[in-house]
DNA sequence: ATGAAAGCGCTAACAC
DNA sequence: GTGTTAGCGCTTTCAT
């Protein structure tokens, strides 16, 4: 089977190809007759024509795809936006590759040189640490990206993101709220400033309160579940236990849920959690648990929106979309 | 900045393009000299010089780009293929797109044309119900693609699969082991051949038994909580209530251990439980699920190594990869 | 209202 | 050993 090019079509409609390109692409002051748009239509109809978007892309110097590099696409956080994101973008004739940095910061350059050999158009990036480096190497190229979910420092880049300081403060109102006397963070060891900032948001109330907090766990990204059991051990292990826990993210609060699970410690009359992210996942334990929801579908339109605005406009205004996640309360806080 | 294109790195090597190309596509019989070879590495080092990708699939017809369509790609099964998938294929040069039918055959027809027509070199395809025509379709049209996890009546295309009969005998005979009365089979309605391979098995095991299985509970895919969650209702309601569920998809297990969260029902003294598919989430569950564990890594690699086999070779035999799932036994079971 | 033709960046057959 | 050149399928300027 031979792939029919634009060629037949201006064949089997006996019009050049130019007139064929014009009709298909429904120019707007196409001064095409109407029976020659017909004869061309039908033609293209008949022979099942498919535009070479290889060839278009070439021409145009627009791939009309656009690069997702996450951490994770098996973490269904990022495998949800992904999803969001490859409908709206396929709405709009864009299409997504998406790619797995592993919280590897050598792996998301890699990544990104990847994709930009690939000639995507644009780049939807959530960073991982110490990749300042390599966002910055894409300024000084001038190359159109957007930073979705986690940003860095003195970023001056077009980024998607939620209000991470605040609804981290409503997390820790919630608990003293309750009477907690000893609220404990979990958290990351990382530098990414969404993460610093739900910390930041903690300690906010913290110390705008007459509570103390205990030590925070702090985790590194590549033995998450291991830390998070030894971290939890220990905290439980001394005179003043935690009687309320913030996770600051899903894979974090699933630790930690493990740990709780082979534990004799009561959910919410010991301890009060509250977890960053839905996860269909948190569903399975016995009680339902309170969590921060983040606006996923908000996330990956306006993250598109953004990419693309950069690609069409000329707007070079540095812009930050702020969204704001929502604590949803259920059994597992008072 | 400009792009700079292998024009540039001629004019700075003082070669022809062609020499170029030569040299940097490591052409075999490469009859460049080794200081004009040096010149042109240099040029290119300097000028930090990209080949064109799209330019290049133009020309030789070959996109190195893999269409990978799903039911799903937030859930956690396809997101761990993919992810797999990805980083297997980026190695020999290849990048996957991603797209998720949502087990809707019109949506999975859309991607395929859309995926064709930007100019993929092969599809690598999870099937919805009612798909049959759509393969169909791409087999006329000689369109290469194989067909991961799931399969169809009378598909003459190459696949790779688990062996879905044989583990779902395991998983009765499991049950019967252990004294099991009343087992109960919780699938999909559904004329997924791998489904359907999955319910035979359970009934060849309970055919060679002397027990009898409860009526099986058939959910639609489309209300997968609801249908199991009703079902379960009924069925415990009734006089021989289920004292072994197999349930043959991880979603299913999902909405089934929900359920039995809600009861007073204790696993497995009271029911034993066999889901499908390994799962983070399962491990919220009070208690360690049994499950089937599906290859992962294989049935990645081995899809990607088919395709390309197909893409590459003449070979146009008809390929089935039988992967191996295996039983692994947990608190669930007795 | 339509067509001729240049050219996007690259590969590869062929010439020298 | 190295260069010349045709051409992949398309868009778009310019001519007519």
């Amino acid at each position: 089977m031979k792939k029919v090019s634009i060629k037949d079509v201006a064949n089997l409609a006996q019009v050049s190809i130019a007139s064929v390109s014009y009709v298909l692409n429904k120019m707007p002051n196409n001064r095409i007759s109407e029976a020659t748009t017909k004869r061309i239509l039908e033609a293209a109809e008949t022979l099942n024509y498919r535009p070479n978007k290889i060839a278009k892309s070439l021409k145009t110097n627009q791939s009309k795809i656009l690069g997702f590099i996450v951490a994770d696409i098996a973490n269904p956080f990022f495998g949800q936006i992904a999803k969001i994101l490859e409908e709206e973008a396929m709405q709009v004739g864009y299409t997504i590759i998406v790619g797995s940095s592993g919280e590897n910061n050598e792996k998301f350059e890699k990544l990104i040189d990847f994709f930009i050999d690939q000639q995507v158009d644009g780049l939807i990036l959530a960073p991982v640490e110490n990749s300042q480096e390599s966002l910055k190497k894409l300024q000084k190229q001038n190359f159109p990206f957007i930073i979705l979910d986690r940003y860095l420092e003195n970023s001056t880049a077009n980024s998607v993101r939620i209000n991470n300081f605040d609804i981290s403060k409503k997390v820790i109102d919630q608990f003293i709220k309750t009477n907690v006397k000893n609220p404990l963070l979990v958290t990351y060891d990382s530098d990414l400033l969404n993460l610093v900032d739900r910390n930041n948001g903690f300690y906010e109330g913290i110390n705008q309160s007459k509570i103390k907090t205990l030590q925070p766990i702090k985790v590194r990204t590549n033995s998450i579940n291991e830390d998070v059991f030894d971290g939890l051990t220990k905290r439980f292990s001394e005179e003043l236990k935690p009687d309320a826990i913030y996770f600051t993210s899903n894979k974090l609060a699933f630790a930690g849920l493990r740990f709780l699970l082979k534990t004799t410690y009561k959910v919410p009359e010991d301890v009060q959690i509250i977890a960053f992210d839905e996860s269909e996942a948190y569903e399975l334990f016995p009680i339902e648990i309170s969590y921060v929801k983040q606006p996923m579908n908000e996330i990956a339109i306006k993250s598109l929106e953004l990419i693309l605005d950069q690609l069409n406009n000329e707007d070079k205004t540095n812009k930050i979309i702020n969204l704001e996640a929502e604590l949803i309360l259920k059994e597992s806080t008072r």
